[in-house]
DNA sequence: CTATAGATGCCCT
DNA sequence: GGGCATCTATAGC
């Protein structure tokens, strides 16, 4: 499995070897999108790319949940090219374009032909700071270099072409893992960010005093 | 610290 | 053409 591997390139700072414990497989994804939001606060990204070995906690997602989600990309069951990964199986990669310039990341979640997904929106940096700066020069503190889901993605260097990526196989590079961090017994919850409040549902979750939690104004 | 404007390209109830 | 699951720089307290 690439991420546990590092290469021999893999620069010393990032200290080698991720966490400790097991790749999160199907019987974590193949399950209620929400609960696995839930679950996955707490848990490790991990990157490998371009010979780094990156990774951070998750501490802040967002529940899509499909055909009668008016938020979803998903939504009245639309598929399009965009949005296939979506409907596809389950711990897969969904890596979608926005504003002309970022790009954000969700895990596909339940069974094949459901159309869920939850966003990953903010982590805590654990190893890998510097690459993380080098590739964030607007960063200033730490807790900038991945407080959003278009940051984290700049962050580790994920782009359109990770779209589809097996998250479970890590074919690309990235995995979830656990390593024995428990999820919060009571998450921070409530609207998700950026969306019409008329059409908005509390599927937002975040690690309550994590610094690294998005900051969001509601736009009106 | 908060508030606001502008960037920029893909998608399309 | 309008909107977008966003971010950054700048202005003003």
């Amino acid at each position: 499995m690439p991420v546990a591997k590092p290469s021999a390139t893999s620069r010393s700072e990032l200290s080698g070897t991720p966490p400790a414990g097991p790749v999160l497989g199907s019987e974590f994804f193949d399950r209620d999108t929400v609960a696995v939001a839930r679950d996955l606060l707490g848990k490790v990204l991990v990157r490998e790319v371009e010979g780094r070995l990156l990774w951070g906690r998750l501490v802040e997602v967002e529940a899509y949940l499909g055909p009668d989600d008016l938020a979803a990309h998903s939504s009245g069951g639309r598929r399009s090219p965009r949005n296939e990964v979506m409907y596809g199986a389950p711990g897969h990669a969904y890596v979608y374009f926005t504003y002309g310039m970022h790009w954000c990341a969700n895990v596909a979640c339940g069974d094949m032909g459901e159309c869920q997904a939850v966003l990953i929106r903010a982590l805590a940096p654990m190893a890998g700071a510097e690459a993380m700066w080098e590739d964030r020069p607007a960063a200033r503190r730490t807790t900038d270099l991945c407080s959003g889901p278009a940051k984290l993605c700049q962050a580790l260097g994920i782009t359109g072409s990770d779209n589809g990526a097996d998250l479970i196989a890590g074919d690309r590079g990235i995995v979830v893992l656990s390593d024995g961090c428990a999820p919060p017994r009571r998450p921070g919850n409530g609207g998700r960010t950026g969306i019409v409040v008329a059409t908005e549902r509390p599927w937002r979750w975040w690690v309550e005093e994590d610094p690294n939690v998005s900051r969001w104004t509601p736009r009106v």
